[in-house]
DNA sequence: TACAATGTTTTAAG
DNA sequence: CCTTAAAACATTGT
């Protein structure tokens, strides 16, 4: 489930094992959310190393330890970030749980299509490097926004905000929400956008993230917490059952195929 | 049963 | 080299 604000919240379950030791290191060696890593090093350098920070960029989240370690966890379609009592037992999908004294920090992805990395070193990790611009720093400008459409001016709207090059932690709720605040049809091309419409693309762009922000990725982590829903106006309530309405005319929304996922939207008012 | 699921990555084709 | 489309990945829930 997981875009921008979800992932965010996820972050922060993790903040109750800041500076503290960890004293034992579980893991699938053989899961597929480990392919690649070298799961001998991160249990080696993780045990007896304290978790001193955190930070999500994205759909991505890095966590850094002393004794020079370096955690970044995605969490795919299905991945969770969970916090368990010191004692129990991991369960058949957690795949990674990191043992303290208080507690235990686990990651749990039934699916799969999440990923455990890890490095150590003076350096940061090379997939710590070169990062798009967050939608809400000061770095994404409109004039950065239309020069990423433009580079994609022949795909689907919905197809190009999926993106994480250029829209970093949008996913398909998100791009969904947008595309129908902005009231743009989500087979629109950005090439064909005239300026107001553009305008209107990068505000909404903004809106959304914020707003999932303070809605879905406020609270921080308590013993198995749960996320916040967005505001009730949103198309997030309806789009998820066939037969939904558009909160703004009422129409019955439509479904597709577009962009490789299911798209959700109005037909009356996204042209 | 069969299909769809808030996501990338790889492969193939143009 | 670049873009696009499709397939692949693994599991669960309807």
């Amino acid at each position: 489930m997981p875009e921008l604000a979800e992932v965010e919240f996820y972050r922060k379950q993790w903040l109750c094992g800041l500076q503290q030791r960890i004293l034992a290191v579980e893991l699938h060696s053989q899961a597929r959310v480990l392919r690649g890593t070298d799961t001998e090093a991160l249990r080696a350098i993780l045990t007896g190393a304290v978790l001193l920070g955190s930070e999500a960029h994205g759909k991505q989240m890095f966590f850094r330890f002393s004794r020079k370690g370096f955690l970044g966890l995605h969490l795919g379609m299905t991945g969770s970030l969970r916090v368990q009592p010191p004692g129990s037992p991991a369960g058949r999908h957690d795949h990674l749980v990191l043992r303290q004294l208080k507690q235990s920090l686990a990651f749990t992805d039934p699916r799969q299509f999440g990923r455990v990395r890890f490095h150590a070193g003076d350096t940061p990790p090379p997939w710590r490097a070169n990062l798009p611009a967050p939608i809400l720093s000061s770095q994404f400008t409109r004039g950065a926004m239309e020069q990423f459409l433009r580079r994609h001016g022949g795909q689907p709207l919905k197809a190009v905000l999926l993106m994480q090059d250029g829209f970093p932690g949008i996913g398909n709720w998100m791009a969904d929400e947008i595309l129908w605040r902005a009231a743009l049809h989500p087979e629109r091309r950005p090439g064909q956008l005239n300026g107001g419409e553009m305008k209107q693309l990068y505000r909404q762009v903004r809106f959304v993230c914020r707003g999932a922000m303070r809605t879905v990725g406020a609270g921080v982590g308590s013993l198995d917490g749960e996320f916040g829903d967005p505001p009730a106006a949103w198309l997030f309530h309806r789009r998820w059952s066939k037969g939904g309405n558009c909160p703004r005319d009422g129409s019955v929304l439509l479904r597709a195929e577009i962009g490789g996922r299911t798209t959700c939207w109005c037909g009356s008012c996204q042209v």
